[in-house]
RNA sequence: AUUACUCUAGA
């Protein structure tokens, strides 16, 4: 069962989604029959081969064969869609995810207590939003997490940010930024180079470098990609002395620019 | 043995 569980991971790994059911289909032939791990294995595989209807096919057929599908099933589904585009289908299996974990249940019951949403769940939902361009959907989602309880990760809060910046959304960038901290967390140059980006997005270029003042001064290492964001802040402004200023700080350190 | 986790520009 393990190396089955394992073989179906490599398809995955090799974007062979294909022969990933195949396998899944062969265990439902021949046996043995798959368990939770297989089919999350095979839900994650067609996942990063931008199959998310095989993925949500495979939830049904676990349902079907009498696997309850559990977290991790779940998690992975939500992620498929998310991968595929489809941030609507992302939501639907979130949607019903919630709605199975209200229904009432008790220990003697015959199947285990449906999961609620992790922060890996919220991950993966908000990732799809922000990939689709849902950012005021990316932000209920991080509103939600705080009101469940469900602990606000790094990941989630860039996530998030991710999205604003796509859409030059600086305001809420910085206000998201600013919640970050104040959860107890320090942002690092990925979340700063959002909130850089969507300055940049939005036409404010002198926040754009004030943003990247701030977070040195704050403990955050501006990298390569957020010097980039800067500089292309600068174009999109037409800054052009300004941009040409970071390409040079980039070229050679020592020449600060003001 | 199974799941999210980023990020700039361009293609």
């Amino acid at each position: 069962l393990k190396c089955y569980c394992s073989a179906i991971t490599a398809c995955g790994k090799g974007s062979k989604w294909k022969q990933a059911l195949r396998l899944v289909d062969a265990m439902h032939r021949d046996g043995p029959p798959p368990n939770e791990y297989c089919y999350n294995a095979a839900i994650s595989a067609c996942g990063k081969s931008g199959q998310w209807v095989r993925s949500k096919e495979l939830l049904s057929t676990m349902r079907e064969r009498g696997v309850p599908p559990d977290l991790i099933s779940f998690n992975s589904a939500i992620d498929a869609c998310g991968k595929g585009g489809r941030w609507d289908e992302g939501l639907k299996i979130f949607v019903d995810m919630v709605k199975a974990s209200e229904e009432p249940w008790d220990p003697s019951m015959d199947h285990p207590k449906p999961p609620t949403p992790d922060a890996t769940t919220y991950g993966a939902i908000i990732t799809a939003c922000s990939r689709g361009k849902q950012w005021q959907m990316a932000l209920r989602f991080l509103e939600d997490m705080e009101r469940k309880g469900v602990e606000r990760t790094e990941g989630v809060f860039q996530a998030t940010l991710a999205g604003c910046a796509r859409v030059g959304k600086w305001r809420e960038c910085i206000v998201t930024l600013d919640q970050m901290r104040k959860s107890g967390l320090q942002p690092r140059a990925a979340a700063y180079n959002s909130v850089i980006t969507a300055c940049g997005r939005g036409g404010e270029w002198q926040r754009a470098i004030a943003i990247l003042q701030q977070m040195s001064s704050r403990g955050a290492t501006p990298d390569v990609i957020t010097l980039n964001a800067a500089m292309t802040a600068c174009t999109q402004s037409r800054r052009w002395k300004q941009a040409k200023a970071i390409l040079d700080f980039m070229r050679d350190p020592t020449s600060v620019p003001t």
